[in-house]
DNA sequence: CAGGGAGACCAAAACGTTTTGGGCACAGCG
DNA sequence: CGCTGTGCCCAAAACGTTTTGGTCTCCCTG
């Protein structure tokens, strides 16, 4: 090493930075103008060790002068990191609906993209199908896992391999406890959603569940009963089954002798399903059906919304994204995260507004 | 086997067999457990060098048994490499109807990252918001640009730093011939869904075009243009502006007198616009107006798609994606990819049935 | 039997950082 | 004046590979 320094300086061989034309600035080249140590211009940069504030600030000027970054590779090498989190995307990207969750995927990744890179970490999508073993191959230092359902493949191949992770939803097998968890508060949520129709005058509300398997569809489904119990109806819960056709399940609830005036879905699709069968039945949005919905906040509003602006219980996909990126990074820089709980919206439509007419 | 057991002795430094207990495999496990130097067992595993075959194969099941697997990160540090690809997402993500082309992103990003995993790369997102110059702070080696439009300031970044790059779609400035490109065979396809309609009884069709400054709007542009020539009937394109309801443009193109009686939607939203505008004029489908539209292959049908099943024009997003991404990497390893053209097929659907449901 | 060439293997350098284990000078204390 | 900190800095090791530039042995040729 000092022989390699010694021979730029007395051997006349050209100086790194004379090299090359486009090559990167390194650390060395920062060491060579200030005319200190790399060790110096590391910890300078990094904040460790006993520097100078002075030369501290010499190095941080060098430094942003040269545009030297640093090689996340080689830095990786000695942290044993890669910089590179998992996220995995589309487990169920086989069921028939899939594409319902899309626009929450999508608003979802966004905020983890953000988060990951502001804090110097690349996000990738993973490969879904947990049989292809593909997703061992990428190398990660750690794994979000978005909605993981019952028995879970990859959420059990990580505690296998230690792989830290991350969830969006709360993992509903047992074993998971430690694992940290970021979460729509739902609680509040559907509790400000289902108020919102009583408020708007319904008098019997019903829920359009799903069939999957995780915490979001169970805990919604729950705070529905509880919710029933405390305004004081019987709760009116309906599942499409994982292949059948959501329209009817919504038929099958509308045309039920004690039928709703108002029905809760747990996604978008449902809420279409809602609209189709309300049609069919020759039922009115708002007038003898209110209809509301969960949706990804950020979804472009109208795009699927020209039949009855949807009523939603907004879920910040975004933010949730975000968080747990910073929840995963914690676990990795060996803190305790703890989970976390990210509010929900009503944004009030017009299918849940009977005063005014709905249509524009 | 133990002939050379004295490798390890000349360096008197404890064999990395009895440091860490749950360490990784590494190279040098690999060489201890055959005797050989890491020197030989890097060439065996490589294929590099001259090895004889009987030891190549012995390097080859001890690194097996030993589930060796060479740190990329490592490798990346000596190759300059870090074996991630960028793939800008959402570049329009603020465009009004950016959500229509989710379907095509996803079933892209999800054949692109396939194809990377398979080949040992990492996909990684990369925030589409050029100005936040955010993306640069992602190593990566190459970057996959989808729908390069004009003036792209992404293109023109990467151009500016040597990033290799590939596009889906060809770029539209001058200045970019020499980039690979990936586009689907619109020659083919147009031809394939105009003569569809013509032969399902369109006297006169229309095409309901987008705002998009991108060359796959261009050439849709121009071959049903083109195609208007050769069938001898005159052009009807119509335009939504970038914030227009597309059903205002839909609603122009059926209400004026020569209105067409087949109108094809460069993607889905236009034809969910159509469907909407022909409602509102009292027009039946396919039976007043055959709709016809584009659309990513695997998109779950059904989903939008219960007013009318939509014909499509279906783009092979998946296979898109792949080829970007095998164009990419064969860029990386310095061959030079020509441009590649994908076929999209013409899928039937009831939106253009006017008799009776034909073969399929 | 010298010389050449090829086949099989290896030690060490290199990649660009961070981390470890000091070194040196100067001040304060007894 | 010696001894101990302490503030500031640095050389070298380490991270796990690939690549470079060999060496050694054997066989063939003349």
């Amino acid at each position: 090493m000092s022989s390699r320094e010694d021979a730029t300086r007395t051997t006349g061989r050209a100086p790194a930075s004379a090299r090359g034309a486009g090559r990167r600035v390194g650390i060395r080249d920062v060491a060579e103008a200030t005319g200190l140590s790399i060790t110096t211009v590391s910890h300078a940069l990094r904040g460790k060790g006993q520097i100078a504030p002075a030369t501290r600030e010499r190095v941080r000027r060098a430094a942003a002068e040269l545009g030297y970054r640093p090689d996340p590779v080689a830095r990786g090498l000695v942290s044993g990191r890669t910089g590179i989190l998992g996220l995995v995307v589309g487990h169920m990207a086989d069921l028939p609906w899939a594409s319902t969750y899309r626009p929450y995927y999508a608003a979802f990744s966004a905020g983890a993209t953000m988060a990951a890179v502001e804090r110097d970490y690349a996000l990738v999508a993973v490969p879904g199908d947990p049989a292809s073993g593909l997703w061992a191959r990428v190398p990660m230092d750690g794994m979000i896992i978005v909605d993981p359902v019952r028995e879970d493949p990859l959420l059990a191949d990580c505690a296998r391999r230690g792989m830290p992770v991350v969830t969006d939803g709360r993992p509903i097998d047992p074993g998971y406890e430690d694992v940290p968890t970021v979460e729509s508060d739902l609680e509040q949520g559907m509790a400000a959603i289902l108020g919102h129709l009583r408020e708007a005058g319904a008098a019997r509300v019903g829920l359009l569940s799903g069939p999957e398997p995780d915490a979001y569809t169970q805990d919604c489904e729950r705070l529905y009963r509880q919710w029933c119990a405390t305004a004081g109806q019987a709760p009116l819960v309906e599942t499409p089954a994982v292949t059948e056709d959501p329209v009817e399940a919504a038929l099958r609830m509308l045309s039920a002798p004690d039928r709703p005036d108002a029905v809760h879905g747990l996604n978008e699709t449902y809420g279409q399903a809602l609209i189709v069968a309300a049609r069919r039945l020759g039922l009115t949005v708002p007038g003898d059906l209110m209809i509301s919905v969960m949706r990804a906040s950020d979804q472009a509003a109208g795009t699927t919304d020209w039949e009855v602006p949807l009523t939603a219980l907004s879920l910040d996909a975004r933010r949730l994204g975000a968080e747990c990126v910073a929840a995963l990074i914690d676990v990795l820089d060996g803190k305790e995260p703890g989970n976390s709980v990210v509010p929900c919206t009503v944004v009030v439509r017009g299918s849940t507004r009977r005063a005014e007419p709905s249509t524009r």
